[in-house]
DNA sequence: TTGATATTGATTCTGATTCTCAAAATACAC
DNA sequence: GTGTATTTTGAGAATCAGAATCAATATCAA
């Protein structure tokens, strides 16, 4: 079963952490990968069910938290937790990194980036002696757009 | 029992939306806010516990968790999830907004304030139309005692 | 191919937060 | 002040995401 022979970059850095670590290249973890890398963010649970539909029906739910965990390590991820209770995983490979613009009347979420912003975190994070790895912003407030949002004459009601 | 009389404004600003909004000032409400006005972040845990051994031994953790969310709608508080399972809320009022510097591999987290960095928060929310009414910077990396870090050799080990 | 070791999936467990509901407290009209 | 409608409370149950368990299975290196 030779698969695809596709196996770009990420999965040699897969490969890489995972025999430096005496860890295994799993059909499971390559599955969960390759998914993985074809969205930009995603939960665990859309993520288990898109692949226990689509490809392997008999995958635990425990494997995908298991290795979307093992992928925020090797840094192609990047967990993030939205309001409450939903915690997405973000695909950092699939884009530059990108913040969060997050409306509060709707569910609108725009993405963004800002190299000047980033420049002055660096700077911050050397004042205090930090060598930074990533980070993570989120903008909150509303859109213009707020008297046509979803949520607005419910939360104006109340 | 006419309590210290000390109504700050915190608790006139709570009281104004408790009566705008047919909701009513109680004890309980009254202790949450005085103790959460004291901190600068705390969790609806330990908050339970500091509540009720000093003040309301009969104290329901329920009402923290209601109170803390009613503070965060006011805007008195703000919730923060950091790395996992740990919720705090922080304290919006106890000093001028601030961000966090996140050492990955000890715990520790310092707080810092880049006015720089907020304009150009605010210049990037207009870009998109947006009004910005809060947000939530956090840079992750590893301090520059790493190698005192508590946690550096377990995870260099694994 | 073998054997040591890591991983999986099913399940259970955990711990944080929310829900439920009868009893108690509060606000407001009088 | 008093009465009463309404809200809130506390205790415990329910919920839910995510982690832990463990026997069965897959992987890797020799």
């Amino acid at each position: 079963m030779h698969k695809g022979s596709s196996l770009n970059k990420e999965v040699a850095l897969l490969k890489r952490y995972l025999t430096k670590n005496h860890l295994k290249l799993t059909q499971q973890r390559e599955a969960i990968l390759e998914a993985f890398l074809k969205v930009d963010h995603i939960t665990a649970e859309e993520l288990y069910r898109e692949i226990s539909k689509k490809k392997r029906p008999q995958m635990g739910l425990a494997t995908i938290y298991r290795t979307l965990n093992l992928l925020c390590e090797i840094g192609i991820g990047q967990q993030r937790h939205f309001d409450d209770n939903r915690t997405i995983y973000d695909n950092v490979l699939h884009k530059k990194h990108h913040d969060h613009l997050i409306c509060n009347k709707c569910e609108k979420i725009i993405e963004f980036e800002s190299p000047a912003i980033e420049r002055l975190q660096e700077e911050m994070a050397a004042r205090h002696g930090f060598t930074l790895s990533n980070h993570r912003l989120e903008l909150f407030g509303h859109c213009i757009d707020w008297k046509n949002c979803r949520d607005w004459q419910k939360s104006a009601g109340r």
